[in-house]
DNA sequence: TAAAACTACGAAAACGATTAAGTAAGCATT
DNA sequence: AATGCTTACTTAATCGTTTTCGTAGTTTTA
């Protein structure tokens, strides 16, 4: 590997003098810089990142916590596409990104802060994490740039998906289509669940709908079988609801597989709407209605948030940036058969 | 952050010493050695990971080669089920994950190999990529531990699915449900698409099974509505086949919304399958027939594989490994009524 | 008892970069 | 002509490790 040692031997300069010409300082004489220049390139220089790490103390280098205990994480759609934007962004600003070891059979198993302090990365992103955890808390309280998705610290940067707005928008849009016995699986308990149920009812409040206990079912997140049980009970009420919201669009093919066996027909018999709009739900036929959450925008937001927070952390201000989705209204919900 | 010398001042040793304590060397009292321990533990010493691969040239990070310019990688089930696999493997053996970056758009791009020399990745795995890019072929020929997925290069370790053996499981069970009328679309034109074809064409002839050109189309991977198009063209022929094969599951779901705006009816008027095992597939209403890969195991692998290449050089076999799926028998291919 | 061998540690160089401080030469200023 | 200011470099320290080569002191061997 050729070094600046390389290069200063053969442009007969000292080694100060060839790394100032290569990070274009001034003190440099515009031809000497030239030179320089040229012979790097002919001689295939590339600078170390680790010795540039070491005096510099910046990695160019963003640690990103994915959780996947429960064998979420990477699997996980929406967090997958999330992550992919993030990835493209901060590979735009010429930073790599670097997952943040979580695995426990590790030898010398470190918290993240610490495997954070080890590689030295420049800036944190925490998504799809218990951020009830001692460690990410940890983080969170350090002195380490953080970005969080879909989770607020105080003083910290979230990027958030709008989930009162998404909920209230996907109610409304129902209770357009004439439904007024609306039933909500929700998900397990998060702040973004509890800030989508909190819409829900606020939302059905202002509509004026009347919603009973029993059209609340505690559920959890992009588990098919719970969604069935749950569908199970919400259409085995004597007086059943005319759509059922899930707490993601996976969850919906539970509901359908019960419906299905039902003997009843989406939307003719009953509505279901999902959540998250992913990609094979505006393919299924009938096309899902659900609310697209944009993974594009929180993701190339969460990067350049962590990135101006590296780079500029006076002038960054801290505060969340809530991303708002859409309605995408497919086939699912049908007028409603009062 | 603490670094030896503090904790060589402390201890009132050198350096050296502290460092060798440390890292277990055999020339270091064992006293001294308990000694030096506890005081870094006490101090929350950590290593500094950049001098430690400047001084070494060991990074304990893994490069991963996941080109996304298509949209794909992180979003691709497939895929980032391996990667998921392969993070905790190489997680667990004490290495990290990071992503060499391949975005155009990054200040002073590099090629993917000078990238791979510049962060000093001590392997790397390629992935879900264009393997005829002139980028890739450089990064293969170089003299980095490379372990590539689902493409086999001459003199490396490559960790593949084993297509011919999953098509030939796949088309011969579909032939002892009955099948003898089976239609093929292929995914584009990869080693990947090659291999299945051939198998498929290798086992019909095994099977006696005639397979008219009409059968085979050429469609693309994950792609609902070329598979949609392939489908109504299948379903269109003078002897249509009574059993079609998908490229992968996700095309599966746009075979279903021809046949059932046909008014056709899945399995009993038409049989299907499809190939990879993503997790919806077994969750909807016919349950899906696929092949499913084994991305766990594939992943895994190629974790053990670019470590063992990392750490025992010598002693590494350099071939391919082959990793077998199962036939997952599910509800849409039914018995072949002749 | 002198030589050889071990044991336990230290000094110093090295990895490849950055950067503060110093310096020599050239030029303008008074 | 003496002074100061630029310009264009160089020197040398430094980041935090690892590792080779010493070197005292102790123990074993002949």
């Amino acid at each position: 590997m050729v070094s600046l040692k390389d290069i200063s031997a053969v442009c007969g300069v000292s080694v100060a003098t060839v790394s100032k010409a290569l990070n274009g300082h001034k003190d440099i004489g515009e031809s000497t810089k030239r030179h320089i220049k040229q012979v790097a390139e002919e001689m295939g220089y590339l600078p170390n990142s680790a010795a540039k790490a070491l005096k510099t103390n910046r990695s160019y280098n963003i640690g990103v916590l994915f959780a996947d205990e429960a064998h979420n994480g990477l699997k996980h759609d929406y967090f997958a596409s999330v992550l992919d934007s993030l990835k493209k962004t901060v590979e735009a600003h010429g930073y790599d990104m670097t997952f943040i070891n979580c695995s426990n059979e590790r030898p010398n198993r470190t918290s993240y802060l610490n495997h954070v302090r080890y590689r030295g990365f420049d800036g944190v992103v925490i998504a799809c994490v218990d951020f009830y955890d001692d460690e990410v808390a940890e983080l969170i309280n350090s002195d380490i740039p953080v970005v969080t998705i879909d989770h607020l610290f105080d003083n910290r940067i979230a990027v958030i998906s709008d989930n009162v707005q998404g909920m209230k928008d996907l109610l409304t849009y129902i209770y357009e289509m004439g439904h007024r016995k609306v039933a909500y699986i929700c998900g397990n308990d998060t702040s973004v669940t509890r800030n989508r149920l909190t819409s829900f009812y606020r939302t059905a409040e202002e509509l004026h709908m009347e919603v009973p206990d029993s059209y609340v079912v505690h559920g959890s997140y992009r588990d098919i079988d719970k969604a069935e049980e749950a569908t199970e009970q919400l259409l085995g009420l004597d007086d059943p609801p005319t759509c059922i919201i899930y707490p993601d669009d996976f969850s919906c093919f539970g509901g359908l597989n019960v419906i299905k066996k039902l003997g009843l027909k989406v939307p003719d018999d009953i509505s279901i709407a999902g959540y998250d709009g992913i990609m094979i739900g505006s393919y299924i036929e009938p096309q899902l209605t659900t609310l697209k959450q944009n993974t594009d925008s929180i993701g190339s937001q969460a990067g350049e948030k962590i990135i101006s927070l590296i780079e500029k952390p006076r002038t960054t201000v801290i505060e969340p940036v809530i991303i708002s989705g859409e309605v995408c209204n497919g086939e699912t919900v049908g007028k409603a058969v009062r």
